[in-house]
DNA sequence: ACTTGGCACTCCGCTGCCGAGACTGCTAGG
DNA sequence: CCTAGCAGTCTCGGCAGCGGAGTGCCAAGT
């Protein structure tokens, strides 16, 4: 049995010194080329010190081990999903952010007067272009950030609308319509009091019974406090499954995309974005980019794809996820460091030009 | 020639009775079976009160005058664009909206208190799911609608949002920095100023020189007259080229696209808005459906696909277009009927929302 | 003059077959 | 424990053969 006495070393997850070599070298030339890689491959680009029959071997104990298959006798080998989980945990060299594309993003996300919805939207198509593969950015979870205004603005006698502001930016707009009539001084007034009361508290802690407190005072009706309320949900959970995918074309590069069924799934999957936020909803409060790969996804039709997802904060805060869905055979290192990147420098974006 | 005497009466187009009938039902069957139709399956599925062979002889004329096109000797006839074009334009029978659909259609637009943007998107996800093809919508173009109010709020010595209500909704919102100092009340006294001066005026018909009129009375920096005109600018362009996109996994049901090169370009164009947007903006101000086929769209890649486009208004004027994208296969008359439908309770629905 | 049945012809697409090539697993010897 | 060599296995591309679908045309009928 190869777990006898394991020949060496075991520096990576049990593996020996040359095992692991030989993982590695096997999914890295299996994502460069998207070939089942042979012994004899291995020997003649990379210099092992050792001949193909002797790869053989090892990679007879790897697939037993359960980190390779084989596609069919007389092929090479391929990647188990626990191959990529063991290269992309232990194997891989992490790489830094080239800094051309370093220079990319920041360019991106330079222009201080965007909306929130652009600098989203902007970065989604950014990370889409860069990573070449497709490009998932949640809206930002707003309830940790804090309340800084909220105006109402008269209309007519019924109808009106409310625009509330967080420390993030203008979050929040909604037209309500009322039962009774206000008048424009009573919005004015309810605006006043609402900000004296409420004025830099964090966005969750804000409750009905202080919106409901300055209504009453005001004698305005209930209807009022409703849309005041509706204006403040809105703007705490920003519609969360709501998300930002920008590069599916770039899928169709990759062979394994051929089949069509597959692509089908997948844009179907983008478009249903419920079901794109929970493949990566976990992955919101963990520090190090979340990898998961294959069948980790845990959803039938996904088990060629792999998703790469880093959460970008508000201050200390994580408030949404920034993921690279691609092949299974995506070049991991390269993507970790470009959403790493991404995040970190939307997260500066983000609370460099907090409203004070 | 076939023009010599044309046989009969040539109530379409040219075309004797017989021969129309005989293109509308290819067209027909060839929309329903995506293969090309031979005459003996024309005989025997519908009741033309001829043989086979005058069909064909029929067919070789048709081909003749463009209408028609054989993929290779012994294969059956497929229409060509002009075969297309003269059966939407002379031959289809005009569809009703199902009812089914059009209360989809209701039920969708109903919900009086969404945003604009929402409304916009919502229609479009609806719109490709019930035409199972690509729905892209232009965003409204807002300049033919009026000024209501604008409010400009102080967030910092510096800093503010400046938000502009227009008859169709809430429809801007930018935030602004400044080189020197405002007070909370000067954006006030200039908000309240600008309103009186604005009030009910159509947007594009606001000038520079009335901005600049407000803040020069009330002493403030054309700095924050700058700020301002961006904010009405950006309410009446509403980045016009952004466009609404859904529904890009139907076309995979079309057998032609199984050719991943198509499928390709067509998803860098629905990416890349602006082509998209670009491919429909003559359609404006046309009053009737617009259908672009094939090579009529212009685009190279894009000979295998059609476009329905659909204006719809606020009050009498067109600000927008809805259409469905998708093969040049696809059942005119339905969509045809689809699009207007939808279009016309989209306008129905700005319209009567319209803020008093 | 138009229609129609019949027939020869064309072209497509499917199936089965063969040979070349790519790798492996195993064995025997260093 | 490593390695050279060899037999065995599987894939893939190309090719020939064949059946089917559909046309075009001709000659006869109305």
């Amino acid at each position: 049995m190869s777990s006898g006495s394991d020949g060496g070393d075991a520096p990576k997850g049990g593996l020996d010194k040359r095992k692991a070599y030989i993982l590695a070298t096997v999914v890295y030339e299996y994502i460069a080329t998207a070939e089942p890689v042979a012994s004899q491959a291995l020997t003649q680009k990379y210099s092992l010190g050792v001949s193909s029959a002797t790869v053989r071997n090892e990679m007879a104990e790897l697939e037993a081990g359960g980190y390779l298959v084989q596609p069919h006798t007389s092929a090479g080998r391929v990647p188990s999903d626990a191959g990529y989980r063991m290269y992309v945990d232990q194997l891989m060299h992490p790489e830094q952010l080239a800094s051309d594309d370093r220079k990319r993003i920041r360019d991106e996300l330079r222009d201080a007067s965007r909306e929130l919805d652009d600098i989203i939207e902007g970065t989604t198509r950014l990370l889409g272009r860069l990573s070449k593969n497709l490009a998932f950015v949640t809206k930002p979870v707003n309830d940790t950030t804090t309340f800084k205004h909220i105006q109402l603005i008269w209309l007519g006698a019924r109808t009106g609308v409310a625009i509330v502001v967080t420390s993030i930016g203008v979050s929040a707009q909604s037209v309500f319509e009322l039962s009774s009539d206000v008048s424009p001084d009573d919005l004015t007034r309810l605006s006043n009091a609402l900000n004296a009361r409420m004025g830099n508290r964090a966005l969750r802690d804000i409750g009905e019974h202080e919106v409901a407190a300055a209504t009453q005072e005001l004698g305005l009706s209930d209807d009022v406090k409703n849309a005041v309320m509706a204006a403040l949900r809105s703007a705490a959970s920003q519609d969360v499954s709501n998300v930002s995918a920008s590069g599916a074309q770039n899928l169709l590069d990759q062979p394994e995309f051929h089949d069509l069924r597959k692509l089908r799934s997948i844009l179907r999957i983008v478009e249903e974005q419920k079901t794109l936020y929970d493949l990566v909803a976990d992955s919101m409060n963990r520090e190090a980019p979340a990898v998961k790969i294959g069948h980790e996804l845990g959803v039938e039709e996904m088990t060629d794809f792999s998703i790469v997802t880093v959460p970008y904060r508000f201050g200390q805060h994580a408030i949404g996820m920034l993921s690279i869905l691609g092949s299974r055979r995506m070049p991991y290192a390269r993507l970790v460091a470009l959403a790493s990147g991404t995040a970190e420098t939307l997260s500066q974006r983000l609370t460099d030009v907090e409203i004070k």
